[in-house]
This record gives structure tokens, C-alpha cells and sequence, in this order.
DNA sequence: CGCGGCGTTGATCTCTGTCAATACTTGTGG
DNA sequence: CCACAAGTATTGACAGAGATCAACGCCGCG
């Protein structure tokens, strides 16, 4: 673990504006692990033994339904933290997680954080802090599912993706468009039609390559009653 | 508040299984307050001054798109707490609630809540335990969205309302079709035709008082691919 | 009795999923 | 270096789900 590392540390929201002791206390002694693409953090209805810190990579939190579909909760990066609410709830992790890249975690462990915690009351607030910042997120994302069309939702995303601020802007589509359209629900041929839909408002795709010409256009697009 | 209130607070989700002690610690001085039907507790974006508890009746929590709409979050009854969230957020309610039927509630203030969580730890787990479960909520609210046709989604509610292990049951729907209606995501109109989707499956529906004939075979219809 | 809120029903239209076919990209082995 | 295969993205045709708009029925209440 590096001096890269350990900024990318405090510079999580889940530390925000906290020094290094605080950080040493939280992660207590793990390690950093390399996990190549692809691997399984771990599976919903197993028992919640730690949680995760992103030092490098991308990863996805999903539900597997009865019927055997996936459904993604999620999507996190470099700098994230997740899993933090399955060791508070009742021992077991309520969805699945793995790894869209190649990836490097800190796993920490539940009953060291607990120990944490005791020991120190502000590392609570930290973690209440986390939590509630997870749970927002699932609360706008339900907001936007409930009132918005996938065409809309998928402007929202990119809106999000763009520097605050600026007028117009290009960006590399974080990950590949399949788990895209299913982050924001709905299937891969949507995604492309979403995408068509979206050239009035100003908005080219060349590969994984976005062009936002006018952000006040795509916004209102993107919170207009008429799609 | 008399012994009746004090029991419902002793089984609320949040203080699950602590003695009065705990719960004292964690209301401090708050009295229980009447509202009637329609009041205002609190608003999106205003700052966030306290986390509620129903003693009786209903609350629902909603956000207000930029376009003027309400979209309902979640619906709230006497034994559970809402809003913990808001209060570790960053000093604004990101939802509006309101009651939707008279009610009693305790509203705790955040202030003497953290001066309860740095004087006993302990409590600083019930609230970890308590935004999980909001959290765990909101994440199956998303994937019942995202996997689900919206007579299957009315399927699940109906489940979940029914008691533990009973092959048939009747209920009476707790809140109005109109509030149920957006509560699972879908227009009044799609509600009515959802409760007739469901007729074959052995659902009958009589103003508000619902029969269920057969569970197995309502979740069978939940969880299956052919809507 | 008539009125207003709530819920249902019907007709229609739009959106999204489905199925299938076609590029295009990437990677592999000859 | 090329040919081929596999994965990934787009496009088209179609069907079904749900929204919308409008009308009507049903209660409860003044």
C-alpha cells in the first residue's frame, strides 16, 4: 500500500476530511488484494464478514432474483466503499458482489470494525455517514425509476458524469454499455435506442466516447414531462 | 405516553431487543406530538432538524421531481422509524414526509441524538442496525422494480402483508389504492388491472379488504418469467 | 338528494422487451 | 499477417405492458 493508496484513502467520502489515524484505526489491519476480473467478493445470503474498500477497479453489487436474472443494485469505483450496511443487518449479505475489472480491495473485517467503533465513537459517525450516503443514492435511484423514462434516465447518468459546471464536455463511458443499461434498468437494446434518442439534445456516441454539447438541454430533457 | 407507547417502542426494529433504559437514552426529552391527517413533518432540502418515530398512524415519504410530481418512497406505520438517515447526511432532508392519516409521533432532535451516541456506544449500533434495514429496503424496492411486471410487484406486497406460514389469508389494505398505487410504482388505473391480473391466481378484492386463497401459488406468479 | 372523492372500465397510444439478423471488435491460432 | 471465432453493439419488426384520456359507477357526506 503506497502513498497513492493511502490518498485515495482519505480521500474517500466515507473518511471525508479525516487524517491518517482515523484511517489506520477504520481498516485496522488489512491488506490490499489484487482480484483478477471477474471474481465473486461475495454472494447474497452468505454470512456478512467484512467490507470493502476500492483502491483500484470497478465493481458490482447485483441481486440474483428466483428466477435466476441479475439484477444490478450498483456499480463502484476507485475510491468507493461498499458492503458497510450487510455487517450491521443480521449477518448476512443481502446481494452478491463482484469484480468488472481487474481490481484492488481492502477487506475489512466486521468484528474489527466493531472493535473500532468502541473504541472510538467518531469512527460511528463515519460509518453512519457511509450508510447514509448508500442509502440516498438507493433512494434517488428509486425516484428516478419510478418517474422517469430510460431515455431520461440514462441523461441523468450522464449529466452525473460531466464536470460540475461546464456547458458542454466529453467523457469515456465508465464500463461497457450491456452492464450500463442494466445499472440503469432497462436491456442493451433500450440502451442503443436511449442513446438515438438523445442526438436532438445533443449528445454523440462513437464507441465508448460521449460528446454533451448542451447540458442545460440535456437536463431539461432529462426532467421534461414530454420524452 | 403511557405503557402502550412504551411497548411499541421496546419492539420497534430500531431498539430490538433493549430495555427502556437504551430507549430513554435515545428519545431524551421528546413528547409525543398529534398530528392530523395531511400535516407536513418535514421538506425536501430544508435542514435536517430530527428522525421520527410513529406511536400511531401513517407517514409517507416522498420526493417532488424537478417537474412538479411526487414519487413515493416509502409508507411508514406505528412501530417503525423514519429519517435517521438525514440526520448523518450533510444538514438537508433529501425527501419530504407528511402524514396520511392522524398520527402520533415522537420527533427526536439530531443534536441530542449524537450527545446520546458519544455517551453510549451502544446506541451508535442501533443506529447502524436501523439505516441497514432502510437501506436493505430501499435495495429490494430497486430490484422489485427492475425485475418485476406490476402485477407480480402488487403480488409481492400482498405476500409480505399476509402472516408468516399461512396457506390463505384476508387482509385489509392499510392505505388507499391511489397511495398503493405509486407506493409500487404504477398509476392508479394499472393497480385496478393488477388486482385483476391476479383474480386467476386466487386474489379477490372487495373495497379495501383483499382474500388470498393460496400463497404458494401467489408467489409462484411473483417469481416466474411468464407474466 | 345531489355532490365530490375514489375507484373502475374502456379505447388508444407509446414505450420497452423480445426475437432475429447484421455489423463491428477483439482475440486466437494457423 | 490473415482467417476465423466469440463477444459486443446496433438495427429492424413485432408484441405486450403500462400510461393516458375520458367516461362512468359507487359510496359517503352534507
Amino acid at each position: 500500500m503506497d502513498k497513492n493508496d493511502w490518498r485515495t484513502l482519505r480521500r474517500m467520502p466515507l473518511f471525508s476530511g479525516m487524517n491518517d489515524a482515523i484511517v489506520e484505526q477504520v481498516i485496522g489491519g488489512a491488506r490490499p488484494r489484487v482480484y483478477e476480473k471477474g471474481t465473486s467478493l461475495f454472494t447474497q445470503g452468505a454470512p456478512a464478514k467484512a467490507f470493502y474498500l476500492i483502491l483500484d477497479g470497478w465493481v458490482r453489487v447485483f441481486r440474483t432474483t428466483p428466477n435466476g436474472e441479475e439484477t444490478i443494485l450498483s456499480v463502484f469505483q476507485a475510491g468507493e466503499s461498499f458492503a458497510e450496511g450487510a455487517l450491521f443487518l443480521h449477518g448476512f449479505y443481502p446481494a452478491s458482489a463482484d469484480t468488472v475489472t481487474p481490481a484492488r480491495l481492502l477487506a475489512v473485517d466486521g468484528a474489527s470494525l466493531r472493535r473500532a467503533i468502541n473504541a472510538n465513537p467518531d469512527i460511528a459517525f463515519l460509518m453512519l455517514g457511509a450508510l447514509s450516503h448508500h442509502l440516498k443514492e438507493m433512494i434517488e435511484q428509486v425516484e428516478l425509476l419510478k418517474s422517469l423514462s430510460a431515455p431520461q434516465r440514462l441523461a441523468e447518468f450522464l449529466f452525473r458524469l460531466g464536470p460540475p459546471a461546464e456547458k458542454s464536455f466529453t467523457v469515456k463511458l465508465p464500463f461497457g454499455k450491456a452492464l450500463l443499461a442494466r445499472r440503469l434498468g432497462m436491456k442493451p437494446e433500450s440502451l442503443s435506442r436511449a442513446f438515438q434518442r438523445l442526438q436532438p439534445v445533443g449528445v454523440q456516441v462513437e464507441r465508448d466516447e460521449v460528446i454533451i454539447d448542451d447540458v442545460e438541454k440535456l437536463l431539461r430533457f432529462a426532467s421534461s414531462d414530454e420524452p
